[in-house]
DNA sequence: TGACAATGTTACCGATCCGTAACATTTACT
DNA sequence: AGTAAATGTTACGGATCGGTAACATTGTCA
């Protein structure tokens, strides 16, 4: 009744639509097998006949999430061709649409984020996917001309976690509506300043603050 | 055999010890009260004689979290006092120590956010905490000399959260361990730079993303 | 010591959830 | 039409979890 709105495809399409949708609103732990086939409009056997399991079924969400993001970063790069500043400020703008979107795969793979210390062969995979997209999302803003690339995604790193669990509990009214103006100060500061300038500042402020707290220990 | 490490007081402190400790690492709907009993070294009975439910002792964790945050924002006003960049300079290197180490309540506050669409009576609580302390900052950045303070506090808010998701899924190697220094270019950014400079220059970057967007439908 | 409160132990109930078995029904393809 | 695969329905098993009942044990204080 939830998802498969559209022209209702084969039960195994239903059931994974219906899946990643719940995952995203209720977490993985926080949806059952049977809610997920009601919501495909089919039941658990053939949703157990698809998918061997509940964390094979997360997996596969999960695969399919990880396409989209393909997808995603593909029509960044085709969208804006041999223009890495516009590529960076076009990630900026899909990612804020991507936190406040309700369809949003993102929402899915901190979804497995819940699956803390436990063996679920989803976290390697996330892992590495967030790996991957970070060391693009570096060179990217390399060849835009930003010096220190790795602290840049760092801080992108932080807002877009931020700004998805600050979604999620704040809505909208929260400070993740908030992302695509705060990410492009940012990105416009790490691309207007030298990197001698920014990291003096920063050993002024560490310093100072290594004093105040000496001070008052 | 997990919390409860000091001289053991009476059980329901040990329970209340016990329950947040594992409500961090396992989020509240990832851990039964069985296990807390067991490693409050209690047992369930004198678990449910003392808390009537297990929302109800979720709720009285979050009331000591958020005694916990009032002593830790108290602090920080004392520690340097009548020195809003000094206050706001320590806020941000306190918060980085809430992070990464492990005894955080602010892994319990979110750990809130987990009861997402729930009528949990912690949701409410939470969510005025939160109101509470953005408005507290808001007010320390205004003092601090910072003309956008609305909008450094939700940058602020975004990176804590993120940094809070990215460390519990990431860990030490993650990008949650650089939120310090990234926190503090940010701050420097804003107390630095004129509001309508930064206005300016965003307008700019949205100006020209729209151009890029309309160019490329 | 005696008496009462606090705590511990065991067992159980009902609900939920993952997963399976057996059988009925529909769909697809020749 | 007819056959086989895919899908739907019902029921059940085992495990976990929140919560309770009954009884045993320990601690506390007069």
């Amino acid at each position: 009744m939830t998802a498969a709105v559209k022209c209702a495809p084969r039960p195994r399409e239903r059931i994974i639509d219906a899946a990643r949708d719940l995952f995203r609103k209720h977490g993985i732990k926080g949806i059952g097998v049977d809610a997920i086939a009601e919501a495909a409009e089919s039941n658990k056997m053939t949703l157990y006949r698809h998918f061997g399991s509940k964390d094979d079924l997360v997996f596969v969400c999960l695969q399919e999430a990880a396409a989209e993001a393909e997808a995603f970063w593909n029509d960044i790069k085709t969208t804006n061709p041999d223009d890495p500043k516009a590529q960076l400020s076009d990630w900026v703008h899909r990612a804020g649409d991507f936190i406040t979107i309700e369809h949003c795969n993102c929402e899915l793979l901190d979804a497995a984020a819940q699956l803390v210390e436990s063996d679920h062969p989803a976290r390697r995979f996330v892992e590495e996917l967030r790996a991957l997209y970070m060391k693009r999302l570096v060179e990217l803003c390399r060849e835009a001309g930003v010096a220190d690339a790795e602290l840049l995604v760092d801080a992108l790193s932080l807002l877009v976690e931020g700004a998805r669990c600050n979604w999620r509990s704040a809505g909208p009214k929260g400070a993740a509506t908030r992302f695509v103006p705060i990410a492009q100060m940012i990105v416009a500061d790490f691309m207007h300043h030298a990197t001698s300038k920014i990291v003096d500042r920063l050993d002024k402020a560490e310093a100072e603050s290594v004093v105040k707290k000496a001070a008052h220990p």
